[in-house]
DNA sequence: CGCATAATGTCAGAGCTCTTATATTTTGTT
DNA sequence: AACAAAATATAAGAGCTCTGACATTATGCG
């Protein structure tokens, strides 16, 4: 079927407004979008989301980390993070330590295999990101993460 | 109450993996996430969301778009879409217009509540907006915007 | 004309993410 | 010791986003 041709001069991805002329913020949501969907087909019949290989990855660098400090890490509510632990948990892929000398915290580590998840995950996940980098200068990228770092940390109570 | 003290050694959010030595997919999706949560607060109390301002956006550039048309646009799947456009219809922002000479293609339309909403959110976001650019060079935001476009627009079929 | 192909739209299910709200525990102050 | 404040965890509700599946309609070819 042809395209029914239903409005004029509509751009493409990355021309006009979708292009280079773009609000940032719009190019960073598709960015982001793009990636995220690169990432979740790459790992989809390892059953692991985007933000579940993050949360492996935290977990495996500080094993130990309470849901809350995870939550910090990734930037993220407690809740968010609770719900990506809990789907992990149910697939076994890491342990509560409920007890805890102290408090009603509970630590979090991976178990046996979820650490080989991760390992599974890690090579695909890296082609990607080398993708990333392709096409950029040095300075270029050096630009380009001091930029992203600065836009997640910009604090919300600033002006 | 004083942090447990959990895990020693954790990254703040600027620092080590979490700063620019990191993943640059992680970063960009620190970076999307945390103007997601930025823009969606300060467009919070008009009930509007950052996907609903960037499909009423479109409309406004181009009426009469189909669901279809709306998606390839957005770099989004028509079913996601669906459910954007559904919330705004039942927000009373657009109008679908079943008809169309040809097809079962709906066209979509901003209604005059829709676009008066729509005048609201620009300011705010347009505030935000600019506050992306700030601390960037003329060059550097050109090496910015040139690599958020190669992002979005690297095809998933190729290597 | 009749059928295959393609495009559109929709439903159901799963996961992520936020807000709001609640219960529990720990720390700090009085 | 008692109470207030802070931190942790969790649940409910809403919205976004994907996959998979399905029905409908339009185009193109035999």
């Amino acid at each position: 079927m042809r395209k029914p041709e239903s409005s004029p001069s509509i751009p493409a991805p990355g021309e006009g407004k979708r292009g280079e002329e773009g609000y940032l913020g719009y190019l960073l949501r598709q960015a982001a979008g793009a990636h995220r969907l690169k990432v979740d087909r790459a790992l989809a019949d390892l059953g692991v989301t985007q933000p579940q290989f993050v949360t492996l990855t935290m977990l495996a660098a500080y094993p130990g980390l309470s849901n809350a400090d995870l939550a910090r890490l990734a930037l993220l509510t407690p809740q968010t993070l609770s719900v990506i632990v809990t789907n992990l948990e149910r697939a076994g892929s890491l342990l509560r330590k409920p007890h805890a000398v102290h408090g009603r915290i509970q630590h979090i580590e991976l178990s046996a295999t979820g650490q080989a998840l991760l390992r599974q995950c890690r090579d695909r996940v890296h082609a990607i990101e080398s993708e990333l980098t392709a096409g950029l200068s040095a300075p270029e990228e050096r630009a380009v993460r001091r930029w992203l770092v600065g836009v997640a940390t910009a604090d919300t109570t600033e002006a």
